[in-house]
DNA sequence: TCAAAAGTGTTATGATTACACCCATGA
DNA sequence: TCATGGGTGTAATCATAACACTTTTGA
């Protein structure tokens, strides 16, 4: 098939224009484990969906920014990670054709003023990775996709410290770790493994005001950009 | 956002409808190394132009489905691995809107009549992983990413097996990473590692007329759909 | 001085690597 | 009997897991 064939290929009727929509699994990790941003949709019967965030293809942006522009009005401006993990297709009853959504994550850090308002006023909550029951079938299936990369990918690379703060100590690494995949984490074993990387930096600085031995703060030894391309981590669960 | 909300953004002029491009990169594993099929594409002006085997979503018509009748009018009817990547978008110079792109990848034994009837007419041809100068940028990318995500999941699923004949023999499967992986792989330390997955099965049976100590035969000791879903293999190269 | 969590040390086991070596086959 | 590649064996090294132990802190 040439050129020509395609364009006029394009111009006949079996090929079909979509709407194609974003959805972005926006990650937190909390005390009680890792979390999952929900926005509110209340349907023309008046029925309140909750929903991963949002949002259609527009004219003049790229999908990128489209999903960024997600984040950025849920959270705020902020250098969390943004990473793209396939396209679904999924049926529906309205239309012959599959609605098409290509699918997010986030990891986010730091929370907004606006997004703390959100959540004050109800438009929008954390839920936990296990607790999914509001969600429909579609959003079930994009976030558990995510899921499953986010386990993937942070026992390869660097990518899970865009969940902890600046200086972290090392609880706060078994912590995460332990959250996203869903295992116990040998604190000694762990330590030796995550400290042969040369992925950490030590502060020397310690917690205060802890009824307990401090633990030392550390920060991440890359830069930014180094984070996302960094196959330094090689963790075998 | 509610429903109503968005039903209204979407006759809004600014959220835009997309053709959908479905690329595959169809991969086949032959005595000197890994190839990927390209079709010949004559643009308005007669320039020949080598591509990634690709359609348009139609009407009726899924993303797999789509991506499956490439696969299918490609190479014929098989028990291909056919896989998804993830969705691109390519600014270009025709358009103010990205040109949306879903990129999937093949992993293919047989080769039909029809295929060797075009390679023989030169609609199509297989060319080497690495000699991938006549693609153009956009193809380039795809490629490269399907190389990518075929590189890390030999090393943890047993698709690579889908480049193979149905029984093989153990320097087979070593050509088969040598060549994906590109990278050197001893041959007794292999041999234990696969053996010790219990993947293969023997099949007592060795090869004929070859001018050195004949090769046993394997064949996967695993139903087709159980390849996808196996999660056995921990290779760490 | 106690509880609690940080942090260290030790040992057994298993995986990986780098080889040397033997075996079967057609020419 | 030779060249070629299939196939086996072994010892050193490295990574992992399990668990006991010591240290620091506020109460």
């Amino acid at each position: 098939m040439n050129a020509r064939d395609e364009k006029e290929k394009m111009t006949v009727k079996n090929y079909k224009k979509y709407y194609i929509e974003i959805d972005c699994a926006i990650f937190n990790l909390q005390e009680d484990g890792l979390k999952v941003l929900v926005v509110k949709d209340i349907d023309d019967l008046g029925v309140t969906h909750w929903r991963l965030a949002h949002d259609w293809l527009k004219k003049d942006k790229t999908i990128l920014e489209t999903a960024s522009g997600i984040l950025k009005r849920c959270i705020g401006e902020n250098s969390s990670y943004l990473e793209q993990v396939k396209a679904f297709g999924f049926t529906s009853s309205y239309s012959i054709k599959e609605d098409i959504s290509i699918g997010y994550y986030a990891l986010v850090r730091i929370i907004s003023n606006d997004l703390e308002k959100h959540i004050a006023e109800g438009h929008t909550k954390w839920i936990g990775i296990n607790e999914t029951s509001c969600l429909n079938d579609k959003d079930t299936v994009i976030l558990n996709y995510c899921i499953q990369e986010i386990r993937d990918s942070i026992c390869k690379t660097a990518i899970g410290f865009n969940l902890l703060p600046e200086k972290f100590t090392l609880a706060q690494i078994i912590h995460l770790y332990k959250e996203i995949l869903g295992i116990d984490i040998d604190k000694s074993n762990f330590r030796r493994k995550i400290l042969a990387t040369g992925l950490l930096s030590d502060l020397y600085e310690k917690e205060e005001n802890v009824s307990h031995r401090a633990a030392r703060f550390y920060k991440l030894s890359l830069q930014h950009q180094e984070i996302l391309l960094n196959k330094e981590l090689n963790f075998h669960f």
